[in-house]
DNA sequence: TTGTACGCGTTATCAT
DNA sequence: ATGATAACGCGTACAA
């Protein structure tokens, strides 16, 4: 009676009468092997039922045949953004099917990013990473490119790179958000950002201005963190000032959903009194009340993208840069015409 | 010049002039090493800066020192569910310093659910796995262990397991909600549920339905799939019936929002005609209008019970099962007294 | 084409 | 009781 035992590579190699070394080089499509050897190899691996161990692979090549992502925004920001679900669902599409394991590594306030890449990076747990929520002067990238690890950034990052970005013209999608309430005849309109250190919540803020002064709009912009609670009192402080601003744009929905609370709160009518717009399109816009006017884009194409494009860095591609489709505007109710000024009611 | 080279474990037994396999013992404290040799190990291995390869020790023990979870529920559903985001914050705090890695895979139409466990073990490429989402008579507890894998699972299952659990009582947290609403003069009161397949959802609505009848009231059950889009339609039919509930149970936040947007839109004021109740206590449920009424669980604190009865069973522990803190209702707006009756009124 | 050394920690076996 | 030695896992790379 014999153990039943996974079949190794040596096994293979008696079976097909051959040495070990040629049976890699037939597994791998390597020159060298003669056909008569390689079919009578492959059929003994078949026979045998033969998969390559995962951690002898690891241990000869240094790889270890996993990815990571580390989110580093605070816990309660995260929490509520369905982007990164649908960013590693897009991930996944692509590693499931190429052998790779998505690790996902949380950064605490106890346990700070960049040591949180250092532990990943010098026990090699992961190949590669990527590197959502780019920082203005982002110091990740330089440390990723000395821990050894490839990267793909989520945009183009603002200091020089080694590592390929897939990127979205989000800019596009606020532009075109202020081009709807230019055309509702809006003329004062806000803008809730998120912070000006994320190059995304910086990128959104400029394409705002730049969009407002296009048509020749009176623009105001307020910067959180991308929290509910901040853009509910963004919102505060914009609706309760002097000259009040009849749209507010938003940097995502979550922000537009309190906001919305707030507005509604001091006895606005959305749309009548204030128009606003979000970002992302999440699922909650649509059944909300007003349903949300918001910004798509598709976060999960943007995830099995990426995960390609890192992929194909790890097995040696040089960086590339791409590009994704411009996100759409989705018009639904929380938009309206502008109400006419006082002076002219 | 001599190459920066890691330090391995011969260089270690070289420098303390002792033999590899005496560093391995010394290393893991175990008997039959001289407290004179182990000191001279230690020296020397923190001399040179010696730490365990993880691909080697790996290898040697068919140990991969990763967790993972796997997603079943759609993207859709889980995109929007703070839950998650929450109970993966909990598993990191233990993972992270216990030297474990999160490994997290996403189930799709395309790769089921079973396909992924068998990949993730048949690989190793985890050690154990934390069930989420129960479902009655749950098969990933069979399939689970005859793979072979060491599993903790996120509340009690209705078959035979081997494995630890971690609970939280949420039917208790219904039963607040439920107590709550009567105490306002709610008769007539409704629950939009999760599918009764899943585990929590039949169990919040089993708990809404023995609260009811405990407080004498008139309970009617929908069930869902936890999407918004489900819970927006199970609320239009609830509420455009004939003898429409004052006050509607949801389970979740998500479908409450929708739920209250469904209300909104049918001309029903919030909490004055309807009062309604989530469960979650998601971010944003503050900030809408009116607030949402919701029992908050803590997702983090059962993510790291969770993850620490995972760990433990890992390291040859006997299962145990551990009941976490009552859920507690968070009172808000969106609850308020029953509307007068139209015959009294 | 083939045999063999290598990577590296763990553990069973054998010697003192 | 201590310690050394060698086998093990398994794919890869290189010299023969």
């Amino acid at each position: 009676m014999t153990v039943q035992r996974r079949p190794t590579i040596a096994d293979v190699a008696r079976h097909a009468g051959v040495s070990k070394g040629l049976v890699s080089y037939a597994l791998n499509d390597r020159p060298g092997v003669s056909s008569d050897s390689r079919k009578r190899i492959l059929e003994a691996a078949s026979d045998l039922g033969w998969t390559p161990s995962l951690r002898a692979r690891s241990l000869s090549t240094g790889r270890s045949f996993a990815c990571g992502v580390v989110v580093g925004r605070s816990p309660d920001v995260i929490a509520a953004d369905p982007f990164f679900h649908s960013l590693i669902a897009g991930l996944e599409d692509v590693f499931a099917v190429s052998g790779q394991v998505l690790v996902l590594a949380v950064a605490t306030p106890g346990r700070k990013e960049a040591e949180t890449y250092r532990g990943l990076a010098d026990d090699r747990r992961v190949d590669g990473v990527v590197l959502t929520d780019l920082r203005a002067g982002d110091q990740r990238i330089a440390l990723v490119q000395r821990l050894g690890l490839q990267a793909v950034t989520l945009g183009r990052p603002d200091v020089e790179s080694p590592f390929s970005s897939v990127s979205v013209d989000d800019g596009a999608g606020i532009r075109s958000a202020v081009a709807h309430l230019a055309a509702l005849g809006h003329r004062r309109v806000a803008h809730v950002a998120g912070p000006p250190s994320m190059m995304h919540g910086q990128r959104r803020a400029d394409a705002f201005l730049a969009a407002a002064a296009d048509a020749g709009l009176d623009p105001v912009v307020v910067a959180t963190d991308f929290s509910a609670a901040e853009g509910a009192e963004a919102t505060q402080r914009l609706l309760s000032g002097g000259d009040r601003p009849t749209a507010i744009v938003y940097s995502n929905d979550h922000m537009a959903v309190a906001g919305l609370g707030v507005a509604q709160r001091l006895g606005l009518r959305v749309p009548d009194d204030l128009s606003i717009t979000g970002f992302d399109d999440t699922d909650l816009g649509r059944y909300i009340h007003p349903s949300l006017t918001s910004v798509a884009t598709d976060a999960r194409a943007w995830g099995s993208a990426a995960g390609r494009a890192l992929l194909d860095a790890l097995s040696g591609a040089a960086p590339t840069h791409a590009d994704l489709a411009e996100p759409t505007l989705i018009i639904r109710e929380s938009t309206g015409p502008a109400p006419s000024s006082p002076r002219r009611g």
